[in-house]
DNA sequence: GGTCAATATTGATTTAGATCAAATAAGATT
DNA sequence: AATCTTATTTGATCTAAATCAATATTGACC
C-alpha cells in the first residue's frame, strides 16, 4: 500500500494543539498560549481511520469540521442521476466538513486514501468560542474565504483549461500543498488513482495517464506509477497558468 | 436596453433594513428587531451603478461585502495567461464580495449588467457586530457555507454535465433564484449575454445558442433573444439533473 | 510464490463541442 | 429613419478528449 502522507505524530505522549507539529497551519496559528488552551478543549484529537474508511457520507448530520493530521481523503458527491464524483483532496493540516455549514447537512461524502488521523472540532462549539475569541472568528472566516476562492479559481480552471493545463496545474497545487507542510515539493507521492483525478479534473482516467506521459516527453517530469517527480518548475508552472514571479 | 431585474425600493421613503422588501432574504432574516437596528447602522445603503459600471475590479483591496438591492451583476476573473472569465451572477437579495475575505483582496472584478442598486456593509464592522449577536455570526457563516457547497456543486457540473444539461440546469437555478426575490420562475429575463452564459458554462456562445434551440424544438422552453420561458418543468428539471421530487 | 483484482498504459476510433464563417437581428447613436 | 455596433443564430468543418479495447503492471491475499 503507498503511503504517501507520514504519520507525522507517532510519539507516546498525549497529543494537543500546543504540541502538534501543524499548529502553525491550523486553527491555533491566530491564537495566543492561553486561547489554544481553550481550543484544544472542544477538540477530540487523533481519530483514526482507515483506507476506505469514511469520514462521513452523503447527507450525513453535520456536526464538525476536521483538521487532517496526517494522511489523506477524498471528497466525493454523486448526484441521483450518477454524475459527479470527486471534488476534493485534503492533506495534512487542512480543513474538511465546510460542505456540512449552510444545510446542517454534508453534499459530499469523505473517505480516507490511506492510514490516516484526524482532529474532530465540534462546530457548535467552535461558533462559541468564537464568539469569545475575535481571533479565532476572524481565522474561520479567513478560512471559509479561502474555501471559495479555491473553488472559484476552480471554477476557472474547469471552463476554460485543457487537459494539459489542468493536469499541471494539479500537481503545481499539490507541490505547494505538500511543501506546507514540510513534504517535498518535488518528489509527489499521490495517494488518489488516476480514475480519482480525473473525476476531479473533469478528464478520463487515460487522459490523465496520456498528460502524465506528455509531460514527462517534454522532459518536466519523472513518472512511476504513484511517484512524480516535478522536474523543471518553470516551464510547468507557466503551463498550469500560475506567474512564474 | 434589457433591464430584467426591476428596482423595487423606488419610493421616496428612506431606505432601511427594516423596510426593505428583500429583509427576509438578507442578512436581517437572522436578527430580532432591535439587532436589526444595529446592523442598519453600519449599512451604506442604495449605492447605485449603471450597466458596465464595476462595483469592484480584480485585486482591488476588500473592504465591504455587498447585497444585491435591484439590477443584477456578473463576476469575472481574468488570469494573467488570459484564461478563465465570467464565474458568477448576482440577483436581489444575494451577496457579493467574498471572494476578497481571505486575501483582503478581491481576485475577481465585478460588473453590473443593467442599472443597479446595493447595500455595501464593511466587512470589519459586520466581524465587530456578529462578536456581540451570535445569529448574526452564525447566519454568515451558513451564508458563507451556502457559497461554498454552491461553487462544489458547479465544480460537479463542470467535470461531468453535457452542454444540454449545463445549459439546462443554468435556467432552473436561474428560476429558482428568480422566483425566491418573487420575480417569475417560468418567465426569464436574462440580463447576460449568450456569451457571458458560455464562459460561466464553460461552453461557447455558440453553443449556448445551439442548445436553447434544442431545448425550444424538445418543447420545452421558448426562446425570444434574451427573453427565455419555461414551458415543462420537469423534464428540464431531468435534464438538469434536479430530483423533481 | 502464485493467483486475483485493481490500476495504469497505450493504441484505434468516435464524438461532443469548438472554431471558423456568414447571415440576421437587435440596440445604440446620429 | 439611417447607420453602426453588438448580439444572436445557423451551417460547415475541425479537433481535443472521450470511449472502446487490449495489454501490462502493481498490490493484495491465499
Amino acid at each position: 500500500m503507498v503511503v504517501a502522507m507520514p504519520n507525522v505524530n507517532q510519539r507516546r505522549t498525549v497529543i494537543t494543539c500546543t504540541n502538534c507539529r501543524l499548529n502553525r497551519y491550523c486553527l491555533p496559528a491566530a491564537l495566543n498560549k492561553s486561547n489554544i488552551k481553550q481550543l484544544e478543549a472542544i477538540v477530540e484529537h487523533n481519530c483514526s481511520y482507515e483506507k476506505g474508511d469514511h469520514l462521513y457520507r452523503q447527507k450525513a448530520n453535520f456536526k464538525s469540521v476536521y483538521v487532517v493530521r496526517s494522511g489523506s481523503f477524498k471528497s466525493y458527491a454523486i448526484r441521483y442521476n450518477g454524475k459527479g464524483r470527486v471534488n476534493g483532496f485534503f492533506f495534512p493540516g487542512e480543513i474538511i466538513g465546510m460542505d456540512g455549514i449552510s444545510n446542517r447537512s454534508h453534499i459530499n461524502a469523505v473517505q480516507a486514501l490511506e492510514h490516516a488521523f484526524v482532529c474532530e472540532i465540534p462546530f457548535s462549539e467552535l461558533k462559541s468560542l468564537s464568539l469569545q475569541i475575535p481571533e479565532l472568528q476572524h481565522h474561520f472566516f479567513a478560512l471559509m474565504g479561502k474555501e471559495i476562492t479555491n473553488d472559484q479559481e476552480f471554477h476557472n480552471l474547469l471552463s476554460s483549461y485543457t487537459a494539459e493545463e489542468r493536469t499541471a496545474h494539479f500537481l503545481i497545487n499539490l507541490s505547494s500543498r505538500y511543501e506546507r507542510v514540510s513534504l517535498s515539493p518535488f518528489r509527489l507521492l499521490l495517494p488518489m488513482t488516476r480514475g480519482d483525478i480525473g473525476e476531479y479534473l473533469g478528464l478520463s482516467l487515460e487522459t490523465i495517464s496520456r498528460m502524465f506521459g506528455k509531460l514527462h516527453r517534454k522532459g518536466l517530469i519523472a513518472v512511476n506509477n504513484r511517484e512524480i517527480e516535478l522536474l523543471q518548475m518553470e516551464p510547468l508552472l507557466k503551463i498550469a497558468g500560475c506567474a512564474t514571479k
